[in-house]
DNA sequence: CTTCATGCAAAACATTTGCAGCTGG
DNA sequence: CCAGCTGCAAATGTTTTGCATGAAG
């Protein structure tokens, strides 16, 4: 698993403490439950620096909590992801990844081949947004921008 | 079905035929067989104006060719995916859809209600592309740009 | 207490695969 | 001919769901 990725990304989140902190709120002000496996699941997004699956969520959160089903979890980040609490990368094909440190669109840098993900700095989207918006006429709520390649790890590997 | 989009998308289409020899000539290229099913595949690819899904190729194809399994369909679209004549757009969960025409990276803007896919007209990707590979170290191979939203049309009905 | 959450097992999907038989070149 | 393709059905892998039991508030 490479989730140190670079340092420039990791600078920029949240405390964990306090996105943990802002999920726990989230989660009250929707008159939701806080259980020990929420709570756990909760954790494990706020302190991950990459992009879990579901089923490392799980595997994870079984440490603390051995009970906990996969199904509690896919109700869990479901129900993060609907009240905007976590981000969810869907790939076609592989499990989808979960971001709950920056749970708004933003770009990803994939690796196709160790599979780590980065979040790279860009600007210039939401103008983008608004030109497609205005050619279009479409009412953009939400994108997604990915780079598929190789990263500098790997590339050394060849 | 909603394939009409705006003119100016359409009118910078290859033409059907066209694009349908391009396709044969690839196969022939890579010493793949041209059968009946293939050829009843690549024809709605040819055609379609959307992004159509492997369900809807397959009950388009077997109008044509009615023995035609979905197997045979997504075998089909896979291997055009892999000699890059058809570009594969994977959602988490629904079904994926595929475009014969600009069978290359481009963006798309989704309506969120009627399922609608349009290309607009977006350039300053290949800048972003190589500001990427600067400041990652990444090779970038490949990107998806995908903006989600509510079409005029959709907007209207509200 | 009562409503909501859990966990299991089963269902629901889209997609892939194994394989016997068929067919394009 | 015969390697490669088809079509069926079964397998796969992820995510969802139904429902009885359990626990949060």
């Amino acid at each position: 698993m490479f989730d140190a990725a670079s340092l420039s990304e990791s600078e920029k989140r949240t405390d964990p403490k306090i996105r943990l902190e802002q999920m726990l709120s989230a989660l009250r002000k929707n008159d939701f439950r806080i259980t020990p496996q929420r709570l756990a699941v909760l954790k494990i997004l706020a302190v991950s620096k990459g992009h879990p699956s579901a089923e490392e969520i799980h595997s994870r959160v079984k440490e603390d909590f051995p009970t906990t089903s996969l199904a509690t979890v896919y109700k869990t980040v479901t129900l993060l992801r609907e009240i905007g609490e976590v981000l969810e990368l869907g790939f076609g094909h592989e499990s989808s990844r979960y971001d709950g440190n920056k749970p708004y669109p933003h770009p990803h840098v994939i690796c196709i081949r160790c599979h780590r993900i980065m979040d790279p700095e860009i600007d210039a989207l939401t103008e983008m947004s608004d030109e497609i918006s205005r050619k279009t006429g479409f009412e953009i709520l939400n994108h997604r921008l990915d780079f598929f390649g190789i990263c500098p790890e790997c590339r050394e590997k060849e």
